[in-house]
DNA sequence: GTAGAGGTTGACGTTGCGTCAAGCGCAAGG
DNA sequence: CCTTGCGCTTGACGCAACGTCAACCTCTAC
């Protein structure tokens, strides 16, 4: 018995230009043509449709699909490297997902919050006294909320962030960059907008640091070593705080 | 001061096209042209390229890029749209990996014991080689133990069991039986308790395979003809699915 | 004079179909 | 007999975000 290729659309829930497509890529020939050209379904195409579409909702693209179901591929290798390929989407996804919720939560709320976490060797406790001092254990408890808010993904994503954009400066410090150059001053406004992301940096509501904050920021790159030990010493520091200095002055 | 398309590529990270390409859509215009059409670009487009990549790199369309730039349209609102597009994709993701995991499951585990026994008309021999090279000679030889250790009256009673098995399956499926019903659910107990007695099933230790295990195998049972001829088709492997997995989550 | 670097404008390829557009075969109705 | 109309056919364009040629131009350096 045969089907047409409604007949086939509505059992399998597909569209028939999904079918004509099908056919097209070869994926699913008919199992036979009529009067003009009218294709109708067999129960074998049938079975084979139900295969495809299974595939399909797991997300494997169709090309995948024919060569696992023509030539007799390892099915499992070929599933475990679109796991994979899963999982790699789904953590992108994650990532993105954690940048814009902290995105939003500096639009909405423009908490409070200080930079000692990432300045510090990413220990955001590690210095929780001296903060706490500071800017007092209210800003703190927010601080530490935001932070575990993001999640051991969003924290992974922020931390990378940071570790690469510290060692982008200490490679540009290492060749002798200019301060002002175009390169520096990119690595310069790719900072602003790092601290711009972190909820409670002055200025964060408009997605960039205020200008002063940026500026005492940059001496306080110098001045503390804590902070001078992610930019490559004394010297990386003051290269990243001229540099910052400068953008603050043009661009702040 | 301008830069040319190449500077302001490598100040950015993206390529040239890139750029050409956000000129022909019209979502970032270079401040100018020169000599030959040349694009240079100024510190302002420089800006807006920064958003742009930033937006983008948190997976929004370029369209709606263009809008939330241009429009000053609500930011914060479609950055929570967007959001829950995101977390949709996300959730998808999150399906189609246990489907996937599941399938595979199933595959690695399952067709153990299933190529030979089951799905090949009872020759537990026509697949030794596909199972030797699948999973390892241990794994058959394990295999092939339990099945002479049964002796030929053992093992025509497991034959026999299992074409009854099929066979009351494949009867129900064809009369349109619910799956969630009585009759449905008590072939899934016979079927659990079937797989059971399958030394190597996960679960058999407790004489019940594991629920992991025997909702992946009922996906298996859809997706790979070998086992769905079993059950009359596609048709009768999706019903004896539903059935088992329903089965699974009440009763395992 | 000529090569090379760096730029330009097309235009096609990618993925999985949706969506017209134009035309054909066959049945019912006027 | 002719017209509708349904169901089907084969193109062919559209979408997202560019990558990748291809052919041509302009300026500089040797």
């Amino acid at each position: 018995m045969t089907r047409s290729i409604q007949d086939v659309a509505r059992l399998a829930g597909v569209s028939s230009r999904t079918l004509r497509h099908y056919d097209q890529i070869g994926l699913l020939p008919p199992s036979g043509t009529g009067v003009g050209g009218l294709r109708h379904y067999d129960d074998a195409a049938l079975r084979r449709l139900q295969r495809i579409l299974l595939l399909r909702d797991l997300g494997m693209p169709l090309a995948d699909i024919a060569t696992v179901l023509d030539e007799q591929a390892d099915e499992a290798r070929a599933l475990r490297e679109h796991l994979g390929q899963l999982r790699a989407d789904q953590d992108r996804l994650g990532r993105q997902i954690t940048s814009v919720e902290r995105t939003l939560t500096a639009l909405e709320k423009g908490d409070r919050i200080m930079a000692e976490d990432m300045l510090d060797g990413f220990d955001h406790t590690q210095y929780k006294d001296e903060v706490t001092e500071r800017w007092g254990a209210d800003a703190y408890a927010r601080s530490d909320a935001w932070w575990r808010g993001l999640g051991p993904e969003g924290q992974k994503s922020f931390q990378a962030r940071t570790k690469a954009l510290g060692e982008a400066w200490g490679e540009a410090a290492s060749r002798g960059v200019d301060p002002t150059s175009d390169e520096a001053q990119a690595l310069a406004a790719r900072h602003a907008e790092w601290l711009g992301s972190v909820p409670g940096t002055p200025g964060s509501e408009q997605g960039r640091p205020t200008k002063e904050y940026l500026v005492g920021l940059a001496d306080m790159y110098v001045a503390d070593p804590r902070f001078a030990k992610n930019y490559g010493g004394t010297d990386g520091a003051t290269f990243v705080r001229d540099a910052l200095v400068h953008y603050a002055e043009r661009e702040l």
